[in-house]
DNA sequence: AGGCTAGTGACAGTCGCTGACAGTTGACAA
DNA sequence: TTGTCAACTGTCAGCGACTGTCACTAGCCT
């Protein structure tokens, strides 16, 4: 008996020990962005921090951008999975506009486990004032979109290929969203709530936005 | 007599030899761009073609990639320009739909007094395949957005700070806008004619890609 | 126990970019 | 013409992000 009998499906020492480092240059980064700027935040301080060489940071991290969307990978990821279950009955948009509302009730548990609600909060503002986050955040967007579109292609049972109209619906949505984020970070009210009060309303106007006679 | 009686209107030696610095960085740089790639050129190679210091580079351009954007910010004045001389009983998606294609109308020729409309449309590819240039056209289509929404708002005589109605319609319409420019990017044909045809296909399926039900 | 290898640190080097300072050259007035 | 001023430019020195290399440590597996 060498006391090394752990659960056998649990990842091993070596893994939650890479976790850690992960996770703790995370929180270190987002620390440290938010409070003495991104810009002004340099990768010698972040991994000062953490006791890690610098060699080490850029292991885990292809640049000094991407430890602030590790928290972001989880929400999208969250929305995703909601879209995955909405029924099929839907008519696309209105899937598209319930799974991101669904999504947001249902963030606040699942962020807290790893960080607190309000330094994401931060972190989400820190990206839409500064330029060379904001930039990879719309990169990281685009590419979400394609898995987007082919879930609602599936859910409509055509090849997204062949037809442009999943493309263009959620070209025109993800519009929306963008702008719902730069509004929500412009604003003053700092919670999920706001946020998804704003998503709703936004949402709401697209259609008649593009067919109205706005001015009767 | 001096030989130095100038037409008034015309700008000075000074200025005209800053401009001819200018071209000769933007065009040297594109050669090298799209011939051997973005990342593998190196600013210093650039200065180097142009027989002039690193420093002054930097001088006339915030950074590498903005280079690559002299010729693209002509395209976006010419389709703002377009939008301005819009009637005004059009509807503001119907303004915006025609002011594009308008501009991809006349654009030929505007270009090609500056670079080969070739050269753009490589341009325009590399952008569209290059992750760093990418994030950075990105950014400057949401700062165009910004004016256009405020152009919209105008010609309906909206207050756009009250109003979010002129904001989601160029939202969505924006959003479809670079989906255009993805599959143009993706596709076999480098014609401005085809990225016109595309462009006009998409924008006619917004409005029902959102409210049909698409299985009929 | 002992070999294998993923993960790490140390170090040197490249590249983008900036500040400071000095030299040069058009613009403009005397 | 000539002299002064301000705008441009080159040189140099240096920072910070990022990468390649190589030796070493420590979980892992038998």
């Amino acid at each position: 008996m060498t006391g090394r009998g752990v659960t056998p499906g649990l990842p091993g020492l070596r893994e939650r020990k890479k976790q850690r480092t992960r996770d703790a240059l995370v929180r270190a980064a987002i620390e440290l962005f938010t409070t003495q700027g991104y810009e002004r935040t340099t990768v010698d301080e972040i991994v000062a921090a953490v006791d890690v060489s610098q060699r080490t940071f850029f292991r885990y991290f292809a640049g000094k951008e991407q430890v602030v969307f590790a928290v972001q990978e989880m929400v999208e990821a969250r929305f995703v999975e909601s879209l995955r279950g909405r029924p099929p009955e839907e008519s696309p948009f209105e899937a598209l506009r319930r799974a991101v509302l669904d999504a947001w009730d249902s963030i606040g548990e699942s962020i807290e486990e790893f960080v607190p609600v309000e330094m994401y909060m931060r972190a989400f503002r820190m990206i839409e004032s500064t330029p060379a986050l904001l930039a990879v955040q719309m990169r990281r967007t685009a590419e979400t979109e394609e898995e987007i579109v082919r879930i609602v292609a599936a859910r409509e049972g055509l090849d997204p290929e062949e037809d442009p109209r999943p493309w263009v619906a959620v070209a025109a949505f993800s519009g929306v969203m963008q702008l719902a984020g730069r509004r929500w970070g412009a604003g003053e009210e700092i919670s999920v709530e706001s946020m998804r009060r704003l998503t709703a309303s936004l949402l709401e106007r697209l259609e008649p936005s593009l067919a109205e006679d706005w001015r009767r």
